[in-house]
DNA sequence: TGTACATCAGTGAACGCGCGTTCACTGATGTAC
DNA sequence: TGTACATCAGTGAACGCGCGTTCACTGATGTAC
């Protein structure tokens, strides 16, 4: 498949960050290969330096575009303020309406946003792989950046805490999924979940064990 | 060097999870290899598979030794009641007297801590990691068994609250603790810490810049 | 306590493998006329 | 609109490298007498 069209070779760069933004949130920066992630595509390696300076290149756009992804679904949550009922979150069953707050929170702290990093946060997904790189390497700036945008787009959803209280409560959001995602006992998995839940929603009202 | 005395053999096996429990820590346990672990005891890797079954075993050990050693300074907080004056915490100059939970939270959320995860806490270094881990692999069974422990170890602190809000504080202060690591940005990583100190104590005290 | 010998901790070369990156090549696309 | 040709997206082989693991070997340790 030599040659394609210019507009079918941009669609497979973006193909090729879209599959590997849900692979590193998946399987960490690290651990996802050009290969692999050219396969995704369903394209083979030697093409990836005419879309890509590197993989660090790549790992950074994918990460950037990680971000971006969530930071829409929070937008959409703030701008539906009390129209149609939102998607399906996890283990909801009553009929009351949520704020757009409890909502974010609901659905962050599910048993689904759990078992998918790939669709994930990708502020909790790759914390960690962040953390470990050069200060100034292009993973550190685009996860920077990404969590910049995440407390503004938090921040924005209709609420009265400010800014210091948005950073403790996505840090307790993090923490939480982070645990539950590493923990192998269900039960500790649910519970660190449920207890976030409580402590970030001022009624203290369900606790489906799963 | 071979064929050391027994006493010398285990000394050096425990030097290499030692090592190991510090270098999975800082640099992730996928990005700590063989060769590595063995130099930084000072060893060669050819005597490897004398001492662990494969490098699975020996990071499972090592995240054993990693979260034991972080429930042992839990434990000595707890039993200093009201003694001796505890050891530097970062940006601490006030004259007051600290509960050990207090203690443990400024210590925890400290830029020391963050600034040097090789000896800090478990949990926060390596979630990632083992959330990657399939399930009932070695290095998610020592995790969740470390977590568990980690739990109870902060549930002994003489505090009131009960397991649901020891497991809402550690969660906080695990994200916290993460995305302060991972952002480049020293402001922002500073506000990470403080307004997390700031939710966990209730008197919202010390806010230093750095 | 001394001697003879089996054990085994540690060494360093070697294995097959997948990595990130490079490159000669192919042939449809895009452009100049 | 048609033709001639340069461009370049994608292919697949190849590079040097470090990985986890294996193994023949060395010689001091530990043991049997």
């Amino acid at each position: 498949m030599p040659r394609v069209s210019r507009a079918e070779a941009e669609r497979h760069r973006q193909d090729v960050i879209d599959h590997t933004a849900r692979l590193i949130r998946e399987k960490g920066s690290e651990q996802v290969s050009v290969p692999q992630a050219m396969a995704a595509a369903g394209l083979t390696h030697g093409g990836f330096y005419r879309h890509f300076s590197s993989k660090d290149d790549l790992v950074a756009q994918a990460l950037t575009a990680a971000f971006a992804e969530r930071r829409e679904a929070m937008d959409a949550l703030a701008d539906q303020r009390a129209g149609s009922p939102a998607g399906d979150s996890a283990g909801d069953s009553a009929g009351e309406q949520r704020t757009p707050r409890a909502e974010f929170l609901a659905r962050y702290l599910s048993a689904l946003h759990r078992d998918h990093p790939g669709q994930g946060c990708a502020a909790a997904a790759l914390a960690a792989d962040a953390a470990r790189a050069e200060p100034g390497a292009p993973l550190r700036t685009a996860f920077t950046a990404g969590l910049r945008d995440l407390v503004d787009g938090f921040q924005q959803l209709p609420d009265p805490a400010g800014r210091e209280a948005a950073l403790a409560d996505l840090s307790t959001m993090v923490g939480a999924l982070m645990l539950a995602r590493a923990s192998d006992d269900p039960g500790l998995s649910a519970e660190l979940l449920a207890a976030a839940r409580h402590r970030l929603t001022a009624t203290g009202e369900d606790a489906p064990p799963a």
